[in-house]
DNA sequence: ATATTTGAACTGACTGGTCAGTGCAAAAAC
DNA sequence: GTTTTTGCACTGACCAGTCAGTTCAAATAT
């Protein structure tokens, strides 16, 4: 029935199944997209009889929702560690915001398939799924909003900032910078990467030496 | 005989059908995706035949890969004219940095549907038209990366700055909070949205007041 | 002027192939 | 003995690309 033995999602034989499922998934689509990508292909990938991706999912579309949830959880909860890491550690927000940065770099440099995929997905309108990903990307923005948020509330950043777009913009920025590097030079370190970032979001970039 | 009366590709009538298609292209695979979207559907929203999209051009992708440098040609000439604007008028290399983010922002804003697909295309892998897009993005980023090294060359810039990975991050930061403006907050002016990212860029979000 | 020809542009029915999703009996796992 | 997976044949919808035929404006002939 169910199950969820012990805690949540862990180890019953059909979890197992469905992750690799997802793991299948997810790369076929983040390299060909979703109408391109088979559900034949996904199976195959994932070593499974095609009649298993219907046991364990309704459709390709519910399966594809269900992979768009999963990876959001990890990447807001990863971003939410980070924040709460820092503010134990007696840092401030721009700290905050800085290790955010890096968790988002650490979590692409992880799961790039998914990322790719998320960014190519976010923006379409008229798609069955539209309202899981707003839901999705909210989550995943707040978190930053947040911060920028309390900041302002402490003073530590001007009450001029326009918090929801300055979100949207560090979170883009990350996002087309290290999809870049992963795509284009990712023989380059993730310490490298994110140097240069922290150095853009600290407005070190006029100025010589 | 061929006509072409005139100067250049300017007003056959073949032209004109072409650029019927394009912009039905456009909004259609921005809505849902390339493979999602039928020749079919295409052709009907630009009222003309199926076959009229095969008599102008050799096949789905190949319209596609044509779209793409139509628009990305659009962008990298609105860039470059604002940087040599500002030029002329004896603004810095920050001036020409902010004229640019105002330029892509005014492009976004004329060609919401061509930036969207532009974005969710970019970092698929093993699809046809990969070369195509890795061009087309080179000449885009090539404009912002020029500034940056010119900025770096006569001092406005720390010579510290990772020019390649800055000028991608700035790619990103304009695209999503522009994708975001007109997605989720379309009601706002675009002389915000401007305002806000200029603020970004120049570091002037820490510190209050 | 008027008739005729030419050919680029366009049309839309048709074809061959692909793919999501089904059904089910037998095997394996637990 | 129940849940899950397998393997595979099948269906019906959908779709990229083709092609024989039509349209019409401009060129040429009369």
């Amino acid at each position: 029935m169910e199950s969820s033995s012990a805690a949540s999602g862990g180890s019953t034989r059909r979890e197992a199944t469905r992750q690799k499922l997802y793991e299948a998934a997810v790369t076929l689509i983040a390299e060909q997209g979703f109408s391109a990508t088979t559900v034949d292909e996904i199976a195959e990938r994932a070593g499974v009889a095609k009649g298993t991706v219907y046991y364990n999912f309704a459709s390709k579309s519910v399966l594809f929702e269900e992979l768009l949830r999963h990876g959001v959880g990890l990447l807001t909860a990863s971003l939410r560690e980070a924040a709460e890491r820092t503010a134990r550690d007696g840092g401030g927000k721009v700290d905050a915001l800085d290790a955010m940065i890096r968790a988002g770099l650490v979590f692409i440099d992880r799961y790039p398939a998914f990322t790719q995929l998320y960014v190519a997905e976010l923006w379409r309108t008229n798609r069955a799924w539209q309202s899981t990903l707003m839901v999705v990307r909210q989550e995943a923005v707040a978190v930053v909003e947040g911060v920028l948020r309390e900041g302002v509330d402490n003073g530590e950043f001007s009450d001029e900032i326009d918090v929801p777009l300055t979100a949207a913009a560090l979170v883009g920025m990350v996002l087309v910078a290290a999809l870049d590097w992963k795509s284009f030079q990712p023989e380059r370190s993730l310490d490298d990467v994110h140097a240069a970032l922290s150095r853009l979001l600290q407005g070190r970039v006029s100025g010589s030496r």
